[in-house]
DNA sequence: CACCTCATGTAAAAGCCTTTAACATGAGTT
DNA sequence: AACTCATGTTAAAGGCTTTTACATGAGGTG
């Protein structure tokens, strides 16, 4: 916030730090008006510059929003690893950790999320964009993949990139249909966590895994055949019917 | 087809079909460009008519691009229904039609899923739209209503609402991320629908669901605590580790 | 059949965006 | 002090969107 003209609209000719402002001015504009109503020149005009100044930064608009995909793939990939912290206190406790910070980001950083995933640049139009992108994945991978080894033996397992893209394709489908707290198109009978976290746990149930609560990382030596006897209600979804 | 000029490019002052032709030429523009690209003036050049035209049908482009969303979830709701076919054979084999049938549409008509779920076109745009949405997610609704009441019994189970949420989800989920076989962004080590596949799967097994092959529609009387005696290979993805 | 009228098109114009080209500034270097 | 190159500016071409005023002609009326 200290590139800003010397106090009172006082600017050089020059900015200064006119593409750190720009890159913050397209995602103010994006999270106000989404990234189809985000205009170059507005960019320009928020940062108190000519239409034309931009072009010194990027190619174009397409290369803007790039840009922004690519921070937001960095920023994304960066809350994953606190998330998932290792595999801290216990794997799956920072597996579910990991999901709820998928819909965290989505949620909180709308701008972001949607040039990543919505604002239609393909994420090969840069290889900066696309390692970007696989580092965010890779630790969804890594988190699978630790998840897979605690994977009860005595079951089909499938491999871990495999579960990877599952819990991808599950936090991801969530959150484009029901995450952003503002432009949330669809009402939902319960928050997209709650339903985020049942999701999970019914498919490491199916994987095996007992879920009746925090588990811990040593591996069972059976899968759970059986719901804790009697019947008492469990899982996140409140009493059976 | 039949609407067009009459042979050679002759066509008199009223074009006799332009609404039909507009959304034909926007969906075509889609298809090619992406729903960010296409352009009403592009539409009304490819109708052959002037740019001022299609206000006649349209207050302005996001009309356009609702309707085709709204038409998209008509088509949509056609496709989900006939895979459903009311739950033949089998419950669960028609259910798996229907994700499939989720990530057809998506592949096969790129330009209707784009503009029904990433054009930026909110769904509470008009009632209509919002209407066509509901009847197409009633569809996974009452699929997943059906397959609720085969859950075993002993199970912890939850609504049948929030077992279509989840369905939908990874549907979605998995058709946004590697969905469109052109616009395809990301690489995957198998087909989306083999994906999904497994991850429904994995999921019904969480919820007591024998997986082992096509189960029959009557309830088995116990969740299946083991997998086939003896560990052949089962499911989906080949053989355990 | 002559006449009306209204939906549907066209033309023209205002306003905004994008992008490029030619020119201006001034920060950092020598 | 002089140079130079990155970074801004102005101007202009070309599109798109949307509105306004006007034109056409299809269908209904008497």
């Amino acid at each position: 916030m200290s590139w800003q003209k010397d106090r009172r609209g006082e600017r050089g000719y020059h900015h200064g730090n006119l593409k750190e402002a720009l890159l913050q001015a397209a995602l103010d504009l994006i999270t106000q008006k989404g990234p189809a109503g985000f205009t170059f020149a507005d960019a320009a005009r928020m940062a108190g510059v000519s239409p034309a100044a931009p072009y010194r930064h990027f190619r174009d608009r397409e290369e803007l929003l790039s840009s922004i995909a690519q921070r937001g793939f960095e920023q994304f990939e960066a809350l994953l690893t606190q998330a998932w912290d290792d595999g801290r206190p216990d794997t799956v406790t920072a597996f579910e950790r990991v999901g709820k910070a998928y819909l965290a980001f989505a949620r909180n950083e709308p701008a972001f999320y949607s040039a990543m995933f919505e604002s239609g640049v393909p994420v090969d139009s840069s290889p900066a964009l696309m390692a970007a992108s696989e580092r965010a994945f890779a630790i969804i991978r890594a988190a699978a993949e630790r998840l897979a080894a605690l994977a009860p033996p005595g079951m089909p397992r499938p491999p871990a990139m495999m579960m990877a893209l599952h819990i991808w394709s599950m936090s991801h489908g969530i959150a484009s249909l029901f995450g952003r707290g503002d432009a949330a198109r669809r009402k939902l009978p319960m928050s997209p966590e709650e339903l985020l976290e049942a999701e999970v746990l019914i498919y490491l149930r199916g994987l095996g895994f007992p879920t009746d609560r925090r588990p811990s990382d040593q591996k069972p030596s059976r899968p759970p055949p059986v719901p804790p006897e009697g019947g008492a209600p469990s899982g996140p979804w409140g009493t059976r019917k």
